[in-house]
RNA sequence: GGGGCUGUCGGCUAGCAUGGUCUAGGCUAGGAGACUUGGGCUCUCUUGACCCCGGUUCGAAUCCGGGCAGCCCCA
């Protein structure tokens, strides 16, 4: 076999699958400056995909999009304390405009609350208002020194992130829970990744916030993966940045604040969780293309007919909204194209040659599965459609079942450390809230606690680490 | 944060130990053409590379130093 395809199985070597994957299915290639990547027409529409859907439902619960700029002066980082020991390791510092140096250095927005907040403070007056809602589509710079993988960690990534006051703490808590919501809706039913959500502990919570929600998936490794976070950040920024109202009681209040975001990180995740030793699989809904229809000639004697019910396939398909493309390139050969439009994680294939138009039928192959099927010309609509939902379920299922047995409930420290070794995964154990005992399973074995769940689950053990009483139950795991 | 490895046509690589025979070989890919087409066809012609900077040397893909980039392992 040629080199066009994966050399390696996802199950034996895991990270180099993962590279081989993103490069020759052609999502991302490597930007000629350390740690980054471009991301490619199609790893560009699987994110425009993403922001389809959460423009949608953020539109829906009143949020707007805006733009503010790249640039944080380093004064507005350093107003809240915590937030700016957080991202100050990691700044990337404009120090020189044109040829001049600068009077304050400038960061690459690691993030935008500071420069955001900043104008908070002159929009917001009166009760009237709150609440502000709002949402920006951008790029952000963090300058990792760890090793970089394309999607999951790279200096530059893509992401929304959206920012809100309110008038009260209940307001705050309950937008944090809405936009964790839609971000469990668009891992789950977009991406067709299952989740754990739940509350981070003190020292995983977000620079500078109260308290810090997230999404964590599981990778086939055992490693698992955050995939978005949503923050109260209580009044924290809005103490610092001064932003007060006068409320219906005539007092001056400083607002409640959340902000929250996900990121280009989604499409690697994706990639992990659903590819095969073939390459992508991608979920229907996110994916570039749904359907590609590859025309089998066969001796020059049908060449036209098939041909024409090939384009009369792709225009049924795309008058139902379904996204086809036809591959009709006399270049290459058809089984050539299979190995091809496989790489790429195309959801389904239809295959039309002599057999298919004996039989007034074509012929329909899942990447999912990899099973055919003919299906009557007449039902060429109906039947993709529902393919098309068998495979986005089919992937949700598959990797519910992986998550669901990769959650393992421990109540000793040597079993603790045995399945994470072993198995990997999620952990479930009982802790005492102690912040040591979280610090030394880190500093011992490296995993750390990924939630706490929102609902309370039933006490098992005394505490995995140091024995005593435990008053919670957690998920711990490996993240990347 | 610590350790290790790698960099040669667009991709994968041979050559490097022991400097000269390298005018750098192969496969794949790209371009032209022919022949094919139900799982990466075949043939002909053709295009195309020693990561960058410096050093050692009569001579560097090969040795040395630095830089840049990538990968792997451990924490």
């Amino acid at each position: 076999m040629s080199e066009l395809g994966i050399t390696v199985k996802k199950s034996k070597q895991f990270s180099e699958w993962y590279t081989q994957v993103i490069l020759k299915s052609e999502l991302a290639d490597y930007a000629p400056i350390k740690g980054c990547i471009v991301f490619r027409a199609d790893s560009y529409a699987i994110w425009e995909k993403i922001q389809d859907f959460l423009n949608k439902k953020i539109k829906e619960t009143g949020h707007r999009n805006v733009y503010f700029p790249i640039f944080v002066p380093e004064s507005f980082l350093k107003k809240e304390a915590e937030h700016f020991e957080g991202f100050v390791p990691e700044c990337a510092w404009v120090t020189i405009g044109g040829s001049s140096e600068l009077e304050e250095r400038l960061a690459l927005r690691p993030t935008s609350e500071t420069i955001m907040y900043s104008m908070f403070k002159k929009w917001i007056r009166g009760w009237r208002d709150l609440p502000l809602k709002l949402n920006q589509w951008c790029n952000i710079v963090r300058w990792e020194t760890k090793a970089t993988k394309p999607f999951l960690r790279t200096r530059e990534f893509l992401w929304q992130e959206g920012h809100t006051a309110h008038a009260t703490k209940e307001e705050a808590d309950e937008e944090v829970m809405v936009i964790l919501n839609i971000y469990k809706d668009l891992a789950e039913n977009q991406l067709a990744i299952p989740v754990l959500v739940g509350r981070k502990t003190e020292s995983e919570k977000f620079a500078g916030a109260l308290y810090t929600d997230a999404l964590e998936a599981l990778m086939p490794d055992g490693k698992v993966l955050q995939l978005g976070t949503s923050h109260n950040l209580g009044q924290n920024f809005s103490k610092v940045f001064g932003i007060t109202f006068i409320g219906e009681d005539e007092e001056e209040h400083h607002v409640w604040q959340t902000s929250w975001g996900v990121t280009t990180r989604l499409i690697g995740a994706a990639v992990m969780v659903h590819g095969d030793d073939r390459g992508l699989v991608l979920p229907p809904r996110v994916a570039p293309h749904q359907v590609v229809i590859v025309p089998i000639p066969y001796k020059h004697v049908e060449d036209e007919t098939i041909m024409e019910k090939a384009r009369g396939a792709l225009a049924k398909l795309q008058d139902n909204g379904i996204s086809t493309i036809l591959d009709d390139r006399k270049e290459y050969t058809p089984g050539w194209k299979f190995n091809h439009w496989e790489v790429k994680g195309v959801p389904l294939r239809i295959e039309i040659g002599p057999k298919d138009l004996k039989n007034k039928q074509v012929t329909i192959a899942r990447r999912d599965t990899l099973e055919r099927t003919a299906v009557k010309e007449g039902e060429l609509a109906k039947s993709i459609t529902q393919m098309l939902e068998d495979i986005q379920d089919n992937l949700f299922n598959r990797a519910k079942k992986v998550l669901d047995e990769n959650i393992t409930e421990v109540k000793s420290y040597d079993e603790f450390r045995k399945v994470l070794g072993e198995k990997g995964g999620f952990i479930k154990a009982c802790w005492c809230s102690q912040p040591r005992c979280e610090e030394k399973i880190k500093e011992e074995t490296g995993a750390t606690i990924r939630i706490i769940p929102f609902e309370k689950e039933k006490i098992f053990s005394n505490c995995v680490c140091c024995g005593e009483e435990a008053d919670k139950v957690v998920y711990f795991a490996r993240a990347y």
